[in-house]
DNA sequence: AATCGTCTCAACCGCCCTTTA
DNA sequence: ATAAAGGGCGGTTGAGACGAT
């Protein structure tokens, strides 16, 4: 609670101390945020100088409505990444997490709900006569192997771990070094909904790889063929599905360790 | 014109990971 | 190995804008 402090100032920003903000990190570079108002002149805490800066002063901020392209490239990653706001925001140029996050929660939920979407999980709402079945319905991410490599040149990377891992980097902590492998030609989709390591076997590889060049690329290719990876039951190179369901206490049960090695 | 309810989004909060000493 | 600092994240809040009554 670092804006508490006595003597720091709090609430919007007025262009004076934009303006101050804005010329000392073109100046001086991003960067050392905690100790950048005093530096600057500030009477503000440097949380609230690095927020200010990211989600309004950078210059290649972009302005103005999202656009529909954009609209659907967030539907798109959000249904493939969930709320993972910082990774979608770093696939739209100029648009950050926030602006994301605000659009999502004002706008495109409520679309999503109106078209009987369900915003969480992207697959259709359950009727209001709802069965044990229906409310039990998980939800869906895909979590990205920190350090296990793709097993294959048409990758179906999918991880099991809960939502609540760590997914600061796009990757669960919780999974370090663990990779769920499609077993055969079993896949997890929508509509192949599958107990925690049903048609799975847990890998774990013992050797890195360069991260940001498979994530990249393996989330273009999600981004691209997105559509059927969710809806074409024929996709041959669909991407694989992980149902969280309360997976992270399921899969521990069955896989112990697994799940606490990046602890 | 006044009041009320809803919506929007900038800003803050609290947590946790990474880096540094 | 450990603690502290720095930084980044998603979730939440609240003031202002706006529309309905």
């Amino acid at each position: 609670m670092c804006c508490s402090k006595v003597g720091v100032k709090r609430g919007p920003w007025t262009p004076e101390e934009d303006e101050v903000l804005a010329s000392f990190v073109r100046r001086e570079g991003e960067g050392r945020w905690r100790t950048l108002p005093s530096r600057a002149g500030l009477r503000r805490c440097g949380k609230s100088c690095r927020l200010r800066w990211m989600n309004y002063l950078r210059p290649s901020i972009k302005r103005g409505p999202i656009s529909p392209d954009e609209e659907d490239l967030i539907l798109r990653l959000h249904r493939l990444l969930g709320n993972r706001w910082s990774l979608i925001a770093g696939r739209i140029p100029g648009r950050t997490d926030n602006e994301i996050k605000n659009y999502w929660n004002t706008h495109l939920s409520k679309k999503l709900i109106r078209q009987g979407i369900d915003p969480r999980t992207h697959k259709p709402l359950p009727l209001p006569t709802t069965s044990a079945a229906a409310t039990a319905a998980p939800a869906v991410h895909v979590i990205f192997p920190r350090q296990a490599p793709l097993p294959n040149p048409n990758p179906s990377p999918y991880h099991a771990a809960g939502s609540s891992g760590d997914i600061r980097t796009g990757f669960s902590a919780h999974d370090d070094g663990g990779c769920w492998k499609e077993s055969g030609d079993q896949f997890m989709d929508a509509n192949n909904v599958p107990e925690a390591g049903d048609h799975l076997e847990p890998e774990l590889y013992d050797f890195s790889f360069d991260e940001d060049n498979i994530f990249s690329s393996f989330l273009d290719s999600l981004i691209n063929n997105s559509e059927n990876d969710i809806n074409d039951d024929n996709s041959d190179d669909r991407v694989g599905f992980v149902w969280e369901k309360d997976l992270q206490d399921d899969a521990h049960e069955q896989f112990p360790g697994d799940h606490d090695a990046g602890n």
